[in-house]
DNA sequence: TTGTAAGCGTTATCAC
DNA sequence: GTGATAACGCTTACAA
C-alpha cells in the first residue's frame, strides 16, 4: 500500500514533495504570473476568456485550492462569518446554525461561533476584542443580543457586515431580518376567540425583550378587537423560564375566576403553566387551552403536544447568509436578493386547544 | 490624517496612523529584534528575564495583539479548534460549545463549529476539506460521530488532534473522553428493582450506536444481578426520537402483562412513552414508572419530570479542551491534565419514579 | 541568549 | 489585459 507515507498525500492534485500546490505552482504551469491566477481565483472581470480558461484548467489538473490564512492575510480579513448569541434556546441556535452552514456550504466560508454574555459590562470590549483579532467577513447577532444598538454601531465601526435577527425590525432593512411577531399572536389570539375564549389569560416574557413586547402587542390588539377588556390578574410576568410558567400557572389557575385559555409568550412557561395544570387536575384542552411560542422540541415533547408559533429560523438564517455576503455565494443564492426581510411566522395547531368548557 | 481614519482608531495602544501596532512597532519601542519579540509572544524559555520585562511592557504600552492571521499563514496552522458534530441533541452541543468557550476564553484560541452528515458518502471527503483548509489546531468529535474510526484516522493522518466524546472509551486514552453509561444505568435499573419493580421494559436507541449498545448492556446487567429474566417483548428498538417512543409505549402498554416500568435510552422517547401513557390514562409514576437519559430540557417540561442521567457535558468539553490544546490554556487548567478522563454521569432522580402498583 | 535573512501563500501597486 | 515587485505580520532556520 502506498499508504506508508506520512501525512496528506493522497488524493489528485498534491503538488511535488506531497504537498499542497500554490498558486505559484498554478502560475508556472499555465505560464501566467501569479497575479494572473490570482485574478482568476478573484474573478477579476479584466481577463482575457483565454487565459481564464488556461488558468483554470491548470487549477483543474493540480487540484489546487487557495490557502485561506493566507487570503486571510493579504485581504485583512477573514472569510468567517461569526455568529454572535447569547444562548436564547439551544435549539434555536443549533438550527440557526445548521441554516447559515446550508447558505455557506458551497462557498469558501465557514462559521465562528460565540457566546457572549449579555448581561456582562465587558460584553462590548469581549465582542471587540473578538472580531478585532477574528477579523470575520460579518457577523449575525441573534435576538436577543440583536436588540443591542452598541453592539450594531459596533460591527459598524469596525468594518465588520451585520445582520440582526429579531421579532421585529430594528435598523436599516439591510441589517436586519425579522418575523411578525405581533401579527402571527394576534391570529393565535383572534382564533382562541372565536373558539369562544372569554378569559383569557397572558404570560409575558422578560422586560426588555423586543420579542417580549411585540408579543403583548399583538395579543392586546387581538383583545381590543374582540372589545374583550381583561382583568390586570389575567397578565402575568415571565422571564421565557419553565420556572417562570410553574408561578405564572399557579397565580392564573388559582384565580376565582381563571381563564379558559392562556396565551404564553414561550413554549417553556407554556409547558410550566401544563404541568401545573396537570397537577391540579385541570384537563388540557377540555378545560384549559395553551398556547405557546418557538415550537421548541418540548412543544411536541409534552403532553398534550402544544399549540404555538413557528419561527421560520432556518429560513432566516439562509436570508441572513445572503444579505451578509452575496457576493461570496452562488449566483442562483444572490438572486433571492431583493426578497423581503420580513419572513412571516406561522401558527401551529396542535392538541393544547379546545373550546372553553361549555361551549 | 488621523482624524480621516475610518474604523478603529480609538482605544489605547493603537500605533501610527490609527492601525494596530505589529511585532515591527513593538520591537522598535523595546529596542530589540522583531524575532525577539516573537519569543516573548510564544513563550520561549531562553529568553533573559530582563528582555522579556522590557517586551513586555512595550506590547503592553502598545496594547499590541499579534495578528491571527499571520501567526496562522507562518504556523501553517489556525488557532482554531473545530468541534465536529452530527447533531445529536441541541441542548448537548451546545451545551458543549459552552464549555469549551469556557475551556479556551482567555487563550486566543476560537471555535469553528461545523455540522456535517453521518450518513453522507462524502462524509470524509468533506471533513478532510474542511480541515485542510481551516487547519485548526485540534477537532473535537461528539458523539455519533465520534465512533466513526475513519474520522480520527482522517485526523490523525492530516496531523489535527481529536478528541472523541462518548459513552465508553473508543480510542487511546488520550484521544477520548467518555462517560460511564453502562454504569450508571445499571445503578439506575437497580434502584427500580430496588423499588420492587420486576417487569421492567427497555426502549433501545438505534442500532450501531455505541450508546445504545452501553446503555442496553447496563440494563442487561442489572437485570442478571437481580435475577431477572423478562421477555423478548418488554425489549423495544427506537432511534432516538419522540415518535419512536410513542411506537414502543404503544407496544410495551398494550401487552397482556405489561411492564411496571420502562427504561427508554434517551429522554425523547421517555416522552414519547410518557404521552402513551397519559393517552391510555395510566398513571406515572403509580401505574408506571419511566426513566431516561440525557437530562435534556424535555426531562423537566414534561409532566410529571423525568428522572434521568445527566451526562457531565460541560465538564467534558473543558477536559477535552485541556487534553486538545494544553499548551494554549492557562497553566492552572494545564494542571487538571493528569486527570481521569472517564467522567461520572450521575443519576437525576425527579417526579416520574415510584413503587410499582401494590406495593 | 539574541539577531539576520528567508520564507509562509496570497493580494495590491503600478508600470508596461 | 498582464506581470514584476513589494507588501501582509509573523515564524523558522541558521548565525552570531
Amino acid at each position: 500500500m502506498a499508504a506508508q507515507d506520512k501525512g496528506p498525500s493522497r488524493g489528485p492534485g498534491r503538488g511535488p514533495g506531497g504537498k499542497q500546490p500554490t498558486i505559484n505552482d498554478v502560475a508556472a504551469l499555465a505560464g501566467v504570473s501569479k497575479k494572473t491566477v490570482s485574478r482568476v481565483i478573484n474573478r477579476s472581470e479584466f481577463l482575457t476568456e483565454k487565459t481564464r480558461a488556461t488558468v483554470e484548467k491548470a487549477i483543474e489538473q493540480l487540484g489546487f485550492v487557495p490557502n485561506p490564512q493566507a487570503r486571510a492575510l493579504a485581504f485583512r480579513r477573514n472569510f468567517l462569518i461569526a455568529l454572535l448569541h447569547d444562548n436564547p434556546n439551544a435549539q434555536t441556535v443549533l438550527n440557526f446554525q445548521r441554516g447559515v452552514l446550508d447558505a455557506i456550504k458551497d462557498s469558501d466560508l465557514a462559521l465562528l461561533v460565540r457566546p457572549v454574555d449579555r448581561g456582562s459590562d465587558k460584553l462590548l470590549d469581549d465582542v471587540r476584542t473578538f472580531l478585532e483579532k477574528q477579523r470575520p467577513i460579518g457577523a449575525m447577532l441573534l435576538p436577543p443580543l440583536s436588540e443591542n444598538d452598541d453592539l450594531a454601531a459596533l460591527c459598524e465601526d469596525l468594518g465588520v457586515r451585520y445582520v440582526r435577527i429579531g421579532s421585529a425590525r430594528m435598523d436599516d432593512a439591510k441589517h436586519c431580518i425579522s418575523s411578525n411577531d405581533r401579527e402571527v399572536v394576534a391570529e393565535a389570539v383572534r382564533g382562541l376567540v372565536a373558539l369562544g375564549h372569554r378569559r383569557i389569560g397572558f404570560v409575558r416574557g422578560p422586560a426588555g425583550f423586543r420579542s417580549a413586547a411585540e408579543r403583548e402587542e399583538g395579543f392586546r390588539a387581538a383583545l381590543a378587537e374582540a372589545g374583550l377588556d381583561l382583568p390586570a390578574e389575567f397578565f402575568a410576568r415571565g422571564n421565557y423560564r419553565y420556572t417562570a410558567g410553574i408561578e405564572a400557572g399557579e397565580a392564573l389557575l388559582s384565580l376565582s375566576t381563571p381563564p379558559t385559555a392562556v396565551f404564553c409568550s414561550n413554549d417553556e412557561m407554556a409547558a410550566g403553566v401544563m404541568s401545573v395544570a396537570h397537577g391540579k387536575g385541570i384537563k388540557v384542552p377540555g378545560e384549559l387551552s395553551i398556547i405557546g411560542f418557538d415550537d421548541s422540541p418540548t412543544a411536541t415533547h409534552i403532553w398534550p403536544a402544544l399549540s404555538t408559533v413557528r419561527w421560520p429560523i432556518r429560513e432566516m438564517a439562509i436570508r441572513a447568509a445572503q444579505m451578509l455576503v452575496p457576493d461570496f455565494l452562488d449566483p442562483g443564492a444572490k438572486a433571492a436578493g431583493d426578497e423581503s426581510n420580513v419572513l412571516a411566522s406561522t401558527f401551529v395547531a396542535r392538541q393544547s386547544v379546545a373550546p372553553p368548557p361549555g361551549r
